[in-house]
DNA sequence: CTGTTAGCGCATTCAG
DNA sequence: CTGAATGCGCTAACAG
């Protein structure tokens, strides 16, 4: 006698039960796999199931259970080089697990991108990913203090209270960059940065440093900024090199920059890498088609993503909120013409 | 004297009715805007929702309503080099409405995605945008039949029941870059496909193929195909010009394979364009500084991701389902070098 | 092994 | 203008 004003096909737990004439409890226990069910009703179910062609509506399960298997990813740049690569790795990690992901991309002018995450957070969502540039500390460290789930931080790498962040290891990236250069006999290393993203920017940015002066006792070295385009990147190219003529390596902040590089030494009449090497990051496959190919520092994206995955789930099954953990992740240098030492030995 | 284990921050509707000492359906109607409210109560309720940082639950809220507003986006690839712009596109129009997207990737191996999809709707989407290349249409109408919300598919022109497509105009597209290149003095045009994604390659090469035919009199232009990678394509490339040497243009399925097709050229002394044009479909900013600088066909992926969603939010308001429209997106010619037409008068 | 009772947090009736 | 009752689809806890 009650009325079932429902979607059009979607049939529900109570039209299972009453197919399968059992309780509705029944039918939760042998779609749980519960064990205590007889199998005979079990099988009992599962047809009426496979007949009604019914599927539990998540959102009412999440609603009693206070789990939604979904995880919140939250992007700054959907555009992004690396975003399609860490959303597949969470997403293949996700779906391994029975989880789902609502993917955002943050809106920064509408309080640094809290507005957005809160939202994130009215969905139900069990945990948030944050694939940042540019999201600052603070806005992190409030969202994190009041979200009631586990949030981790990918390609950020910053202890803040109740995050785990999952970073490449700029030290690292930066040490093997400048060590590659020497050991090739480059000693005047010029770098050249991204203007935007200046937290990003700027542990790349001091990582290298500290491997210049390490390496060749220079102190501060030859600078200029740019917006990641291969256009500005040329420009702003041709002004470091210009302005410092003794140069005989460039490290751009990423492959594309990296690729103005090379136009400007183009236009300078320099010759890669027998008067200028060039370094990028990030080792897009295109890279390799550069004239001359490009050396990079190439980080794993997927996997990253993946231990973010991994990182929440731990969280949510521990119980234990995630507490300024950093996961340093390993770079690789991946050497091509463009330093002039591919083959060294063939 | 009802118990409160509820999840540490998260405020509910009955808190707020607490501290504001109103009912709940009053704080209902606050938040929903309703006019019918005094502005007295409805300011100690805005209060009381800030004091407590009440967010209401979409998930409780959506059980009732049967609305969820979130929309599910299914693709086959997130690393294919539309996706990105693609999940932008959708994500911003989906901001502006107050939408939600819960992104996956399908798994083809479990009935052609179906199941990725059937479980896309457990979550309660009311609607589904799937981005394809290599779905076929059976599991697409058998979807949109069975699924009781509005579909969209981006990327294919195919008219199938039930189903919005959004598609580029592989017979625009074709038309010009045929046009550019017999302009430009070429008559006999190579074709290099990709060997994966049949029903898309499909539609290309056949377009391809008319405007050939159309502009040269040629039936069967030679065509080759090959992996879409830069090493492959170059190596299909390379036994397309070698079987056929009186070419002097070639089309590539996109521009990574356009770019395995300089190289080829390259390998066999041929120089483009003079001996050689050659044009790419996509795009993608490293054609600028290919050697030569790619012509390629450049397609509005944010336009189109943007069309696909208020496809489905009309689909919605006007609680018609969508019925075989194909919405058809009009390409562009970007010219190059590599066509050696640059700028013809400049 | 199975059914009953009691909500999860919210919006939609309908009375006041 | 506001409150009380009802139930969305589901599971947890307890009976039996």
């Amino acid at each position: 006698m009650t009325r079932r004003p429902k979607v059009p096909g979607r049939s529900t737990i109570i039209d299972v039960a009453e197919e399968a004439d059992v309780s509705r409890q029944t039918v939760s226990r042998v779609v749980a796999n519960h064990p205590r069910v007889a199998p005979e009703t079990r099988l009992r179910v599962k047809d009426a199931i496979e007949k009604l062609a019914y599927r539990p509506n998540r959102m009412a399960r999440a609603l009693v259970t206070r789990m939604s298997l979904t995880f919140g990813f939250a992007t700054v740049d959907m555009q992004d080089l690396h975003f399609g690569d860490t959303c597949a790795g969470m997403q293949a990690a996700a779906r391994e697990h029975g989880y789902y992901l609502v993917v955002t991309e943050l809106d920064t002018n509408d309080n640094g991108g809290m507005g957005t995450l809160e939202t994130l957070l009215t969905l139900g969502v069990d945990g948030v990913a944050i694939f940042p540039s540019l999201l600052d500390d603070k806005t992190l460290e409030q969202f994190a203090a009041t979200s009631g789930c586990p949030v981790v931080v990918i390609g950020r790498e910053s202890k803040i209270p109740n995050i785990v962040s999952i970073a490449m290891d700029e030290t690292a990236a930066a040490e093997l960059v400048v060590d590659h250069l020497v050991e090739g006999g480059k000693k005047r290393i010029g770098v050249l940065m991204n203007e935007m993203f200046p937290e990003v920017v700027h542990g790349r940015y001091v990582a290298l440093q500290r491997a210049i002066e390490h390496h060749t006792g220079v102190e501060s070295p030859p600078v200029e900024a740019g917006h990641p385009k291969i256009d500005e990147g040329r420009t702003a190219a041709r002004v470091l090199l210009e302005k410092n003529p003794d140069i005989d390596a460039v490290v751009a902040f990423n492959d594309i920059m990296a690729m103005g590089t090379l136009l400007a030494c183009g236009d300078l009449g320099l010759r890669v890498p027998r008067d200028i090497a060039v370094v990028g990051y990030d080792g897009i496959p295109f890279g390799a088609v550069a004239n001359p190919p490009l050396t990079t520092i190439v980080q794993d994206s997927i996997g990253m993503a993946d231990a973010a995955f991994m990182a929440l789930l731990t969280c949510l099954k521990d119980g234990s909120p995630p507490d300024g953990e950093v996961l340093l992740w390993q770079p690789e240098l991946l050497v091509r013409a463009s330093t002039g030492l591919a083959s060294p030995r063939t």
